[in-house]
DNA sequence: CGATTAATTGACAAAACTCAATACGAGTGG
DNA sequence: CCACTCGTATTGAGTTTTGTCAATTAATCG
C-alpha cells in the first residue's frame, strides 16, 4: 500500500510519460500531450501563489494540492484539493487569487499558459477540454458552497470524506493527504471541531480512525443520509 | 428613479435590441447578437429547474435572478445573484444543479444551447468568451466560498452591500431586488442574523436603511475594511 | 381599510469556537 | 531499543456567536 508520506519516487521523465498513468475518462489525461515538463514538489512547497501572474497549467501527476487563500487576519480559505488526474491553475484573470501547495510530495506536469492558448486555438476539442474543466470546477465550487452555507459540522465532514473517498478510489478505506488543519480550512472549521466530529462517528461505529490519516468508512450509507444535496 | 418593484415594461423586442442596453464592456453584450429570444419573468417565476435539462443560455437584461440549490431537508442556498448584463445558464453538465428564479419581474434574453455551441465552434472569439464567462463565475463562487467559510455574519453582510453596490453601480445607495430570505440563504444566515447585523450597522452611522429594500453606504471604507480579503 | 406577507426585535438554546491541557507518533540521538 | 523532542491530534471546560421560537411592527396588495 502506498503511503502518502513514502511517495517519493526517483522516476523522472515528461510530464507525457508521466501522465500515462492518469484514469482515461480525464481530462487531464486528453490534454496530456501538451504537458512538457514534470517537476516534483516536496510537502508544503508552493506551485503557484495568490497575485502571481498566471502562466501555467498544471496537472497532478502523483500527490495532492491544496488550492488555499490567506485572509487579511492570518485565517485562511482552502478552496479545494487537486489530486491525481486533476487539472488546475486554468484561470482566466491575469494573476491567481489562490495559492497552490503540494500537501505531500507530488509530481506535477506544468505547460506555458501561451502553448495552451495557442492550441487552443487551433483545436476546437482542446477548446471545449478547457471549459469543461473549467465548469467541472465552477460545478464543484458550486456544490462546496452549498455545504458552507447551510451544514452543521457533522454534514459538513460526512460530505467530505465521500468525496475523498470517491476521488483516491479509496473503496471506502480513505488513506487522507492531508492533515487536520487543511480539513479544518477547507471545511470552514476548527481542527477542534473536526476531531470531535470524527471521534462521535467513530463511537457511533460510522467509521473507524486506525490512524489520524486513515480513515475507514464502516456505514457508507448512514454517511450519505448526513449529506445535504 | 426605476424601482424592481415597478420595472414592468411594456416594450417587447428581439433581444438583440433589448440586449443593446447592456453595459458594453459585458460579455453579454458581445454575445448579444445570438441572443433569439427575449422573455418577461414575473416576479419568482422559474427560469429553469434544478434537475432540468441543460438547453438554454440566458442572458439578463433588465431585472435580477437568484440562482438556488433546495437541499433535502428544505433549507435552501443561494448560488448567487445575476444582474443585467450577466449571463447564466452556460453549464457543462446534462443537467442544471440549481435553479433559476426572476426575483423582480424581468428581461431574459434567451438563446438554445445548440446555436450557441455551433457558433462557437465556427468562432475562436466566441469560444474564447464562452470559456471567460465560466471562469468569471468560478472565480465568483471561489471568493464566495471564503465568505461563506471563514467570514462572520458582519463580514458576509459588508461584502455582500460593497458587491452589490459595485454591480448594481449604485454609488452608495443600494436599491436591493431581493427580500431577507435571498440575503440569508445566499450568505448561509437566518433572516434574524441578516436583520440585526443590518440594524447594528445603522445604528454604528456605518449605513442608512430608510427602507428595507434601500440601503445607503455612507462609511464605505468602515465596511471595506470587514471585508476579510 | 383590512388582510397578508415581510421585517424586526427579544429571550433563550444550541452549535461551534477559544483556550488550555494532554496524548500520540514519527523521527533522532544516545 | 529506549528516551526525547517536536509537530499533530485529541479532549475538556467555558465562552461566544448565531440559530430558534415567539411576539411585534412595518410594508404591500387587493
Amino acid at each position: 500500500m502506498l503511503h502518502w508520506k513514502s511517495d517519493i519516487d526517483a522516476t523522472r521523465g515528461t510530464a507525457f510519460i508521466a501522465l500515462q498513468g492518469l484514469p482515461a475518462a480525464s481530462p487531464a489525461a486528453h490534454i496530456a500531450g501538451l504537458m512538457s515538463s514534470c517537476r516534483e514538489f516536496a510537502r508544503d512547497a508552493e506551485i503557484f501563489q495568490q497575485n502571481e501572474t498566471v502562466s501555467n497549467i498544471y496537472a497532478v501527476v502523483s500527490g495532492a494540492v491544496r488550492f488555499t487563500r490567506l485572509l487579511r487576519d492570518g485565517r485562511r480559505q482552502i478552496g479545494g484539493f487537486y489530486l491525481p488526474g486533476d487539472l488546475f491553475g486554468l484561470e482566466s484573470e491575469e494573476r491567481h487569487s489562490f495559492s497552490a501547495e503540494s500537501i505531500v510530495n507530488s509530481k506535477i506536469g506544468i505547460t506555458k499558459r501561451s502553448t495552451f492558448v495557442q492550441a487552443a486555438m487551433q483545436s476546437h476539442t482542446l477548446a471545449h477540454q478547457v471549459w469543461m474543466t473549467t465548469a467541472s470546477h465552477l460545478h464543484r465550487a458550486q456544490g462546496h458552497m452549498s455545504v458552507l452555507g447551510r451544514g452543521t459540522a457533522q454534514e459538513r465532514i460526512a460530505t467530505f470524506l465521500l468525496d475523498m473517498d470517491a476521488r483516491l478510489n479509496s473503496l471506502g478505506s480513505i488513506d487522507l493527504p492531508m492533515p487536520r488543519r487543511d480539513i479544518a480550512d477547507y471545511l470552514g472549521l476548527t481542527i477542534e471541531t473536526v476531531s470531535r466530529v470524527l471521534r462521535s462517528l467513530e463511537r457511533a461505529r460510522i467509521i473507524s480512525i486506525p490512524d489520524a490519516r486513515r480513515i475507514t468508512l464502516l456505514k457508507r450509507q448512514v454517511l450519505c443520509e448526513m449529506e445535504d444535496f
